[in-house]
DNA sequence: CTCTTAGCAGGAACCATTCCTATTAAGTGC
DNA sequence: GCACTTAATAGGAATGGTTCCTGCTAAGAG
């Protein structure tokens, strides 16, 4: 990887997604920054996060109504997405178990409707060449 | 809900769906019924996946690469998803626990570099109004 | 202080998806 | 059957999040 050098606009971005809860898009990113930084380029925050990602200080969360979204807590966690309103919410780790979903559902307050388990990687076909 | 008539290029689409593992795009479904259709439209593969959808026959697997992907197996399973080739395999209902993913990795040849579970549904606000 | 090169703004380009309009055809009732 | 309502459709334009490109700026090494 290039070396990379230091700047403000990415260490603000890093301490913005730090900072909240709210799991921003890049264009909230954008808006939060842009009084701070007027000259502040939405193309910036899009390459800029895409560098937070390949560093792992950042992860994308996920395209939520067609915008990724963008998550300062990198430790391992799982999501609550609100099909309405599109807010997110941190779940802890989850552990196994049956009633899971059902015991948060209740800690949180939310209604779950679906859930989704991926497991991202290299298939055993891409893994061997 | 309004009513649903009978539509071939919508069966057919079921049909593909309901046939293959390969949990195809949009465009993919384009071109595979395009020498059965040839005046098909790629804004009806839209619109009758979307609506296969919204009837519960048909399931998004979550975009790829930018491109929403279909899934005819409508009963609850995780994925994986190949970070290289775009491969989407079906994995067993699984809750997510110590060693679930190793175990599974092994059984199938994979090597995994990222779990995400995710919970849909309306959150305390939206649920409560 | 100089030099290399990462970082950047601004705007064009990209492309998956959705929207729009006129046309066709599924299914109901006569 | 036949007429009628309206879902389904093609084709193409529009949308919008994200990426790419060009020329310029500035971080940091030597």
């Amino acid at each position: 990887m290039a070396i990379v050098r230091q700047s403000k606009k990415r260490d603000a971005m890093l301490a913005l997604l730090r900072d909240t809860r709210r799991h921003p898009s890049a264009e909230q990113v954008y808006q939060q920054l842009k009084p701070d930084f007027p000259d502040l380029s939405l193309a910036t925050v899009y390459r800029n996060l895409g560098q937070l990602c390949e560093q792992g200080l950042v992860k994308r969360v996920g395209p939520v109504n067609g915008q990724e979204r963008y998550d300062g807590t990198v430790s391992p966690h799982a999501h609550f997405i609100c099909n309405r309103c599109a807010s997110i919410l941190d779940l802890p780790q989850l552990s196994p178990g049956e009633g899971t979903v059902e015991r948060l559902s209740v800690q949180y307050g939310f209604q779950a409707e679906a859930c989704e388990f991926i497991v991202r990687g290299l298939c055993k076909d891409c893994k061997d060449s």
